[in-house]
DNA sequence: TTCGTTGCAAATGTTTTGCACCTGA
DNA sequence: TCAGGTGCAAAACATTTGCAACGAA
């Protein structure tokens, strides 16, 4: 990979996602940094998300449902996806790496990292 | 839903689907029955995948790598994603259902389902 | 006859890309 | 200076949809 320059653009767009929890999609992104910068545009958006995920600054949620979301919080942590409003929530739940012990077993290639998402109805919609 | 009647098109995509362990993408399964049904349309065949893993007939993945892909094998099991060459694989792993437990702690709303994809080095990229 | 299904084509939604210009180091 | 970054617009992709005709029950 080349060598990174600066860009207001790119720290803006991770500035930005360390302060929101709700998972945005690429194009609240750049609605929300257009504030800020009105001659952005969306393709730089989706150039620093793919470039920021891939040197794992931040992380892509691809859930299935609708676009992409992206996250700033590299703590590790799992999302759970509202089937009825689609809200994607972080899960304050215990490490559970070692599902990749038995993943391994009666397996030949190699595992280097898992994703999880789970399902359901979120606190809100039950109520709702 | 609607009463299903039933159709040639999309019993053949269900049989298709079935005798395949490589989980292709909807073109693929497109090219594929336009062999027995030349006038099959690429609308015709997402309509009836859409159908089919509604009523949970059939299952649709989605890696975050690439189009979406659909496996006919409804035994319970998880996929394996190589980084490399992009092929979905069968994981045979032991049931891991058990980390839904751990999921629904400290959570308020109401998980009903999982799903986990672990990615890496398939064996022939390994090789080569 | 009814209503789900199809083929076709157009439209949609999301993401990527080519290119000329701009900017950080 | 010069390679990386940007804005803009067009293109690429994957998927969905409107509609008139078709076909299963």
């Amino acid at each position: 990979m080349a060598i990174l320059k600066y860009s207001k653009q790119r720290e803006s767009i991770k500035a930005f996602l360390i302060t929101r929890t709700d998972h945005p999609t690429a194009d609240t992104i750049y609605m929300n940094i257009r504030e800020k910068y009105p001659n952005i545009s969306l393709g730089t958006v989706y150039r620093n998300l793919a470039l920021l995920s891939d040197i794992g600054e931040i992380l892509k949620i691809t859930t299935g449902e609708g676009p992409d979301r992206f996250d700033g919080n590299l703590h590790p942590h799992h999302h759970f996806v509202c089937k009825k409003c689609s809200r994607v929530l972080d899960l304050n739940m215990e490490n559970i790496d070692y599902i990749m012990e038995p993943a391994g077993k009666n397996f030949n290639g190699q595992i280097n990292s898992y994703v999880t998402y789970f399902f359901g109805i979120c606190e809100d919609c039950l109520k709702n």
